[in-house]
DNA sequence: AACTAAATCAACCGCTCCCTG
DNA sequence: TCAGGGAGCGGTTGATTTAGT
């Protein structure tokens, strides 16, 4: 159904006669519904996949009854409907991953997300577009551009590691265990090894990082698979970026001393924290 | 309170890849 | 080997919300 739609506009192969596709397309376009979903359709789809499983998305439209093209439905459960979707802003370790992953693969938005639990490749996507970018936008030079990225290491992002370090700490001190958990570990493991491995996360090209990044992604893994036996998350964190962060990133790091931007980072940083005291920092004062 | 601009994010579109017959 | 169809990805759009005046 959908596929003449799409095909024909695409330009892909679609072989019936010409009048017969316009004719097909025209009641499909009346027949079909775009636009926000409404409970209802929502309700629909969160039975049928609950009965019957994910997949074959457009027999899956058809089959439960919606209006809507199979990608529409899959889109709907994926960024929206899935019971493990995470909502709400980024903490400071996806932020953190999001960065340190998108100067490795660029825009692969759905393989960033795979590293970031409960968050969907649309959504990390809007974020670097929306905040990222503007801040970019902001000191007129490229999001891709060196000292953009430089930016990034020397600045933000040691920030941001400053921020969960400070979060652990804050645990240690019996204020809950919020501050240091899978993520976070992940988020500075996958960030230290990175950097461990290439002098230069910035001119590295992206596949120079590869063995590194496997590595980082074995002891993720290994970590957060280890089920009973795992140690502690502090103790895996410190024993995956011991004396890393002491001599690799610093705050005001000596290597980068572009004081404009380091201003810059300084409000940008809390500009995007600011979400993050509202909730975190507000749970663990209470 | 009303209006405007900016920010956000859900949804769509076009394209490519991969599988199957 | 190749065409067709399904699925998924990245880019873009546009409606809605929020912030500023």
């Amino acid at each position: 159904m959908e596929m003449v739609l799409q095909r024909s506009s695409s330009g892909m192969a679609c072989h019936r006669p010409a009048g017969q596709q316009e004719q097909e397309a025209a009641e499909l376009s009346t027949e079909l519904r775009r636009g926000p979903w409404t409970v209802d359709e929502d309700l629909t789809l969160i039975n049928y996949i609950s009965d019957h499983g994910e997949g074959r998305w457009n027999a899956l439209a058809r089959a439960a009854g919606l209006k809507r093209t199979g990608k529409s439905c899959r889109l709907r459960w994926l960024n929206y409907l899935r019971p493990d979707v995470k909502r709400g802003n980024f903490t400071a370790e996806e932020q953190l991953l999001i960065l340190d992953l998108h100067s490795r693969w660029g825009n692969r938005w759905s393989k960033i997300a795979q590293h970031l639990p409960g968050r969907t490749d649309n959504e990390i996507k809007n974020y670097w577009r929306t905040r990222v970018q503007k801040h970019a936008k902001q000191l007129n030079c490229d999001v891709n551009s060196k000292r953009f990225k430089d930016a990034m290491k020397y600045l933000w992002m040691p920030r941001l590691v400053e921020r969960i370090h400070a979060s652990t700490a804050a645990d240690e001190d019996g204020c809950g265990d919020y501050g240091c958990n899978d993520l976070s570990c992940v988020a500075m493991a996958t960030v230290a090894t990175c950097l461990e491995g290439s002098p230069s996360m910035v001119t590295s090209s992206s596949s120079d990082s590869f063995s590194s990044e496997s590595q980082s992604l074995e002891k993720i893994n290994s970590h957060m698979h280890a089920g009973d036996e795992k140690m502690s998350s502090r103790d895996w964190m410190q024993e995956v970026d011991h004396e890393f962060w002491s001599t690799q990133i610093q705050p005001e790091n000596e290597q980068f001393q572009d004081q404009e931007l380091n201003g810059w980072v300084q409000g940008f940083s809390e500009s995007v924290s600011e979400s993050l005291w509202s909730l975190e920092d507000i749970w663990k004062m209470q």
